[in-house]
DNA sequence: TAATGGGTGCACT
DNA sequence: AAGTGCACCCATT
């Protein structure tokens, strides 16, 4: 039995140090507690596809989180291991850190005029925890870590690493808390290219859900609960995204659920609540077998009270003075101490406590979709819940670990296919091997199938997994301890932290595409087998975009294509498509960065000038060129090697594959999901009779 | 008149966040100290080369910044701007950061066993002050920045600009302090692919000083006098490295001095000594015209004295009681209080307070060379010193400022130069039109040129090019107010942390180097007009190095020249050079990256495959890979396009051209300079007699 | 390529 | 003195 003081967490651990750290002293008083965290008290996610590269992995960790209202990036990557955190908050004007400045003028100006002393804070909220209240009173105890960024400080994390023993990845949440509200962000450029991926991969089911999820966000639009079937316990089968959740069938045997720690604790017999549960060192499990993912079984029951945060007076806070509290940064003033709390429902059991805390039972929860399904007061009566589950672990590998990789994909098409923009039918032209499989592999689970969801060690609680007393205490709001604005003014909006492990379809099955110049026509490169006119391709660049659609897009939307930076891309990382737009049309298309050595990068500098390697690894500034009369033609000779045989495609002169990118309207600023967006794009995905022709509009 | 209490530095401003800001308040009343850093506050370096690319700014740079102990790495950099500041010290087994933690057993305790309270912290002492020791007292305080990394918090920066009104680079030093001793390692990897640069580049100048300078260095040699002809005040030119430096003859027109800006303080009528100035907003400068450069006339009066911390008292700061204090990093414990202070000479006017600030005027110094010249506490005495100095801008651009890089390089020579490693002329097989105007046109500056050093303007205090009255207050250790061992163990550890600006040979004519696979033989690849067999090409991997030479390559050198990690830099960055090493001859071959369009990447993975783009970008694991009979001439045509007549380059089987690089000695871990490498590499630069062949060995 | 954790260069944004 | 995404590293166990 461990005294209650040894469970409490300790509270002069800065939140700043929460951060990072994922080896928090739980302890003061052992200094033996190191690898306090082994893989096995982690989350994990199950099955994990059989990626082929690391670059594979944040595509489909995106399908999951992007729904969650997760945008993910790397925060690390190697061969081996891919680290994710949340994509920090764009510090927006007027937007600015939670100043804890004394000086008196400032506190609601947004403007930053004449006030030095303030800091560009997105409203989204990365809240700055490494504050000064951290370190009062605690000077001389030790510091581990410190953030990396002031405006990034959230701490949820996700770690893919490729297992050499067993010769898999295994994708681990490491820590599941949001310092922040959660929102889907239809605009964001990364959503987009996500979006553009699948697209390229034919993932049709993602993309529908997607496209559904867009325009309902957009539209404001309620949520259709017809994709969410789940009555709070009594759903056994859910499908949303080809995602495969657990079901109150087995909610025995599959649960996700952040508490889970909690749960632990009181497998321990402990009574907790949200109190740091003391590890256990002597009953600190040593099954770290390769056995462990067959094997672990856990029975766990949870009892959940209101939490008093006893020590709510011994370390008081002063509210801060300069963070002034708006409609734009509402959902992110984590500092503010006495305002109602809001939780979306997400299908989850809340509980929300005194001091803000929200202990959640996470069952079966696509989030997005849940949304504003539930007034936010829904669930703030369930003050008390229990039940006891078992948590166990059942293979369905030989479902979701295919490949996502087609191997089958090297063979050349030397027919040709005439696109153009007109054609709806040819985005499935390259279906060739990989939609089948798609929709017979990935069908959605029934009740034969139970997947298991999560390995737990029985005894190595993971403090990353729940609020501490320390949080509690300093008022951080966490995902479990939510501090949120009542007022639910978008979907995108989310409340709701709780990790809902959502299967996708695993059809990554990404082609490898080459792009060669024409041998029979110097004006056209080969894409793939397709030709595309050389004079129809335009950088997009803000000074060089001549087409309507382009223009459309904002300041933002044309760095991100610019051609140069994905040339860039192109060239430094598997992770980012690029994209060539073509003049004539308008459109873009999106290019996997994979070639054949036997084709010759397609790399135009501003000027129409074919762009060596040391050109694009140098991007030097544009100046003392000379622009004597290099079309984009003229020059073209210069991208053929010295023999131009030596590119086996045939010759055609028919128009581009392309795709039209949606236009990001340049008068939304926000980034919060409490602002609403009425974009309005030349292809739609605003009304859902648009998404039955989302797909024809692609090749 | 300003009162005293204006003047003072706001104390409570965390050292943490004068370290990334350049807007440090002075002034608590005043909000509206915007802009407080116009460039033209800054030490300017003047003439720039015309750089013709991002990539040549780092080079030039580090030509100076190495013999003055910094290793320089870019801290950001786009197509028109570098800033770069202090290489980050690499956290070594044994050291930590200085912790405050009040846990008793670890004073002194190198070991961080037992301890997780303990951060490894690197000897070499980019210290850590962002410690808890910060935000004292003071938590109601605003916060501005926060530092990105605990580790390398050296405030030292550099910005390089492209100016596009004037259509040349301006380089700037933000911040001329330094929060750890200086040390010139030439054991570094960064250090030797410089050298290597400059091997490429033929700067013959250059390789023969930094070669004696390397000598010197590792063998803890007393650093010639002759290459430093100053007596403090009495030389009228100095050389060193091609550099010119002002002297004592134009002392009244050309000065570098960090203590510049108490130099302006005293103009404005100010009697501050080490405090810090109030910045005088009615008589800000205007002068913001493009003609400041040619017009800035600074007639300025130094009066310094004793400096009275006047404040020790007020903020009385606990002695560390985990910094141990070993041989390692004594240097680098910024936290001590009370020890000796030692300050090489540097040719420099240095004056230590009481509270360790040492104030120094730099006549003309070049650091390495002077160090060890003069005993720690010479200039001890030096405690007070007043001159006055007129800074004047002398333009010689017409000297300095050849384009770096030539642009006649394009021409492919088809014969075939036969290279082994005994050939020791090939190393100027490439100067054909680069070295004759090196030799002409950076030829040493005599009495003819005087240099502008300086630019300021003389009423903009920069605070960074002095210490604060709250730097003082918490000792932290700054260029100006060092604190180090009054050891000097090695000359390659410096304590002048003044700034000399050192012009060197701007010969960077680089070439552009092409890589392809010769049409008339698979086996062969054409590196320029040279012929390397394909098999005697092999990755610098530890399991798959087989030359002795490479063998003895240390681990770090080793991952550092993989080739894997090589193409990668190859396609990524411009700033990188790319070795090949031969397996017949053990020697590597560096090979710039630039390459032609028509040429084909020469890359190769662990097996010999040729690695195609999506295999580069993407770094697979190789996995489940087939080892299905591809040896490296076995899969070569894989590297052939469809058609090999694309390449034009004749056939040859002639050896490969090399060079040897030097290997490191794995016994020697340090990274502080207090220790004496003993490294004996098989081409030596251990003896001056080997620097006369040093050339002679490459290519 | 043992597993796991973390620092940091630096160009992109 | 942009902040950060990302990968190239290194560290310990
Ligand atoms: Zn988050
Ligand atoms: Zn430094």
């Amino acid at each position: 039995m461990v005294s209650e003081k040894d469970i409490i967490w300790n509270p002069i651990v800065p939140l700043s140090e929460l951060n990072q750290d994922d080896t928090i002293n739980e302890n003061n008083t052992t200094k033996n507690n190191k690898n306090p965290k082994p893989s096995d008290t982690y989350i994990h996610l199950d099955p994990i596809p059989d990626f082929q590269d690391t670059s594979e992995v944040k595509p489909w960790l995106q399908k999951i989180f992007y729904p969650q209202g997760v945008e993910l990036v790397i925060e690390r990557s190697d061969n081996t291991k891919v680290v994710f955190k949340c994509k920090a908050a764009k510090r927006g004007k007027g937007s600015r850190l939670p100043s804890k400045t004394t000086t008196t003028t400032n506190n609601n100006n947004n403007d930053d005029e004449n006030d030095e002393n303030s800091e560009n804070k997105e409203t989204n909220s990365n809240d700055d925890k490494n504050s000064n209240v951290i370190n009062d009173g605690y000077l001389d105890k030790p510091k581990k870590k410190r953030v990396v960024s002031r405006f990034n400080t959230c701490p949820f994390r996700i770690r893919a690493t490729y297992s050499m023993k067993r010769g898999k990845w295994n994708i681990v949440i490491l820590n599941n808390k949001h310092s922040h509200d959660l929102s889907f962000n239809p605009d964001s450029i990364e959503y987009k290219k996500f979006k553009e991926r699948l697209r390229l991969n034919n993932d049709v089911e993602a993309i529908k859900k997607f496209d559904e999820l867009e325009y309902k966000v957009r539209s404001n639009l309620p949520l259709s609960p017809s994709l969410v079937v789940c009555d709070c316990g009594l759903t056994s089968e859910i499908q949303s995204f080809d995602v495969v959740l657990p079901t109150n069938d087995s909610l025995n045997t599959n649960i996700v659920d952040l508490s889970n720690k909690n749960l632990e604790t009181n497998f321990n017999q402990q009574s907790v609540n949200v109190k740091k549960p003391k590890k256990l060192k002597n009953v600190k499990s040593k099954a770290t077998n390769l056995n462990i993912h067959q094997e672990n079984l856990l029975k766990k029951t949870t009892t959940q009270n209101f939490l008093t945060n006893r020590n709510a007076n011994s370390h008081p806070q002063p509210i801060p003075s300069s963070s002034p509290i708006t409609s734009n940064n509402i959902h992110s003033n984590m500092h503010s101490y006495n305002h109602s709390h809001s939780h979306s429902h997400s299908h989850s059991h809340s509980h929300t406590h005194m001091n803000g805390h929200t202990h959640t039972h996470n069952h079966t929860t696509p989030p997005v979709e849940s949304l504003d399904l539930l007034q936010p007061d829904t669930f703030n009566s369930l003050t008390f819940s229990k039940l006891t589950t078992d948590l166990d672990e059942i293979d369905f590998t030989d479902i979701f670990n295919k490949p996502l990789y087609n191997k089958n994909h090297n063979h050349h098409h030397h027919h040709h296919h005439h696109h153009n923009f007109e054609d709806n039918n040819n985005y499935n032209e390259y279906n060739d091997n990989d939609i089948n499989s798609h929709s017979s592999l990935y069908s959605p689970i029934t009740n034969g199938g139970t997947p298991k969801m999560l390995e737990s060690d029985t005894i190595s609680p993971n403090p990353d997994l729940f609020p501490s007393q320390y949080e509690l205490q300093h008022n951080y709001s966490y995902s479990n301890n939510q501090i949120s604005s009542p007022l639910k003014d978008s979907p995108s909006h989310y409340s709701n932290m709780d990790f809902t492990h959502s299967y996708l379809s695993t059809n990554n099955n990404y082609k490898k595409y080459s792009i060669t110049l024409c041998e029979n026509n110097n004006s056209n490169i080969c894409y793939n087998d397709e030709c595309i006119k050389l004079h129809d391709i335009q950088p997009i660049k803000n000074e060089f975009i001549g087409t309507q659609s382009l223009n459309s897009l904002n300041e933002q939307a044309k760095g991100e294509y610019d051609p140069m930076h994905l040339i860039q891309k192109f060239m430094n990382t598997s992770n980012d498509d690029n994209v060539i737009k073509s003049a004539t049309t308008g459109n873009a298309v999106l290019i996997k960065n994979e070639l054949d050595l036997t084709s010759v990068p397609l790399t135009f500098d501003s000027e129409g000038n074919h762009i060596t390697l040391d050109n694009i690894s140098s991007s030097q500034p544009k100046r003392k060129q000379n622009e004597s009369g290099n079309s984009n033609l003229s020059d073209l000779s210069t991208l053929i090697p010295n023999n131009q045989e030596a590119f086996p495609q045939v010759i055609s002169d028919i128009d581009i594959t392309n795709y039209n990118f949606e236009s990001i309207n340049t008068t939304n600023k926000a980034i919060n999901g409490n602002t609403n967006t009425s974009i309005q794009d030349d292809k739609g995905s605003l009304s859902p009779s648009i998404w039955e022709n989302t797909f024809d509009d692609i090749l």
